[in-house]
DNA sequence: AGGATAGCCTGCGGGC
DNA sequence: TGCCCGCAGGCTATCC
């Protein structure tokens, strides 16, 4: 469930809390979970950590060796699927039972004092680490198949770039490669708010319609990432606590509930093979 | 081109 | 109480 806004606020979260920090050791509890080179190194294990970035749903945590004769930078992907969440940890004692933590981190000061852990634990394993040489090769590759990030700017004109699409306008919002980050809460409640069905054809909207509904991503977006993202069951943010925006929430999860602008009750039905749920009367 | 389906995987809630 | 089933949806692969 993880979606723009929840990764964001774990990116903003790690970006306080782990840049600085050496990575003294990594233990690989489900080696099914990494992609690509399973060295210690290759999970960053002897760098310390320089950013964490962010591209759509996927995370990327890049680390720099400063010791090696040149400077040897890393980069891993960490891709949270459905279940997937990266946490935090104090150095000793956990937040949960330690079930599912598939990787674990184990950090230090430039100076070597412990400095706590992060974990990477996912029950479903749809989400998973890739690792990469350098973050240019994660881009270059991995990330290649993207769309612009969906709270860059410019949204509307990448939008209409697939303004001739037979697709319904929600599959295109979910499409990866058209734009990153959108998923199937924020993808509902962002066609609500313009007030746009679901099931209409991209070829058969306005240019208005177009531009009122990029706007309203964005506005969702921006509202979702202020409340730290939405917690219905599995997302926690990297101290692990819960997000606020799923009260926020007008349509997703309400089907057959009444709509909050006229009463009247919700449809929920299956577009782009995902429940969806809109409001016949408010959404045209 | 794009829709449909299956597969990956666990946890939960409803129904019996 | 307990068991089975359906569902949740991130993504990919394959087929039509």
């Amino acid at each position: 469930m993880p979606e723009l806004p929840e990764v964001e606020t774990i990116r903003r979260d790690l970006e306080k809390s782990i840049v600085g920090l050496r990575v003294r050791d990594v233990h690989v509890r489900r080696a099914s979970v990494v992609v690509g080179s399973q060295d210690p190194i290759a999970l960053l294990a002897g760098h310390t950590i320089e950013r964490v970035l962010r591209h759509g749903k996927q995370l990327a945590v890049i680390a720099n060796s400063a010791h090696a004769p040149r400077s040897e930078e890393r980069a891993i992907c960490v891709h949270l699927g459905m279940t997937g969440q990266l946490l935090r940890m104090p150095q000793d004692g956990r937040l949960g039972s330690g079930e599912h933590e598939h990787v674990e981190w184990m950090l230090e000061t430039t100076r070597s004092a412990p400095a706590g852990r992060l974990v990477f634990r996912d029950p479903r394993r749809f989400g998973g680490i890739w690792t990469f040489s350098t973050l240019d090769e994660l881009r270059t590759t991995r990330w290649e198949g993207l769309g612009p990030d969906a709270a860059s700017p410019g949204l509307s004109e990448r939008l209409l770039e697939f303004k001739g699409s037979r697709r319904t306008i929600k599959a295109v919002l979910l499409d990866q490669a058209v734009v990153a980050g959108i998923g199937n809460i924020y993808a509902d409640e962002a066609l609500f708010n313009a007030g746009v069905r679901p099931t209409r054809r991209m070829e058969r909207l306005t240019v208005a319609e177009v531009h009122r509904l990029a706007k309203c991503v964005c506005v969702v977006l921006e509202q979702a990432i202020r409340a730290r993202g939405s917690t219905l069951r599995d997302y926690r943010t990297a101290n692990g606590e819960s997000g606020a925006f799923q009260v926020a929430h007008q349509v997703y999860g309400r089907g057959k509930l009444p709509c909050l602008r006229c009463r009247c009750l919700l449809r929920s039905g299956v577009v782009a093979q995902r429940t969806t749920v809109w409001c016949s009367e408010c959404q045209r």
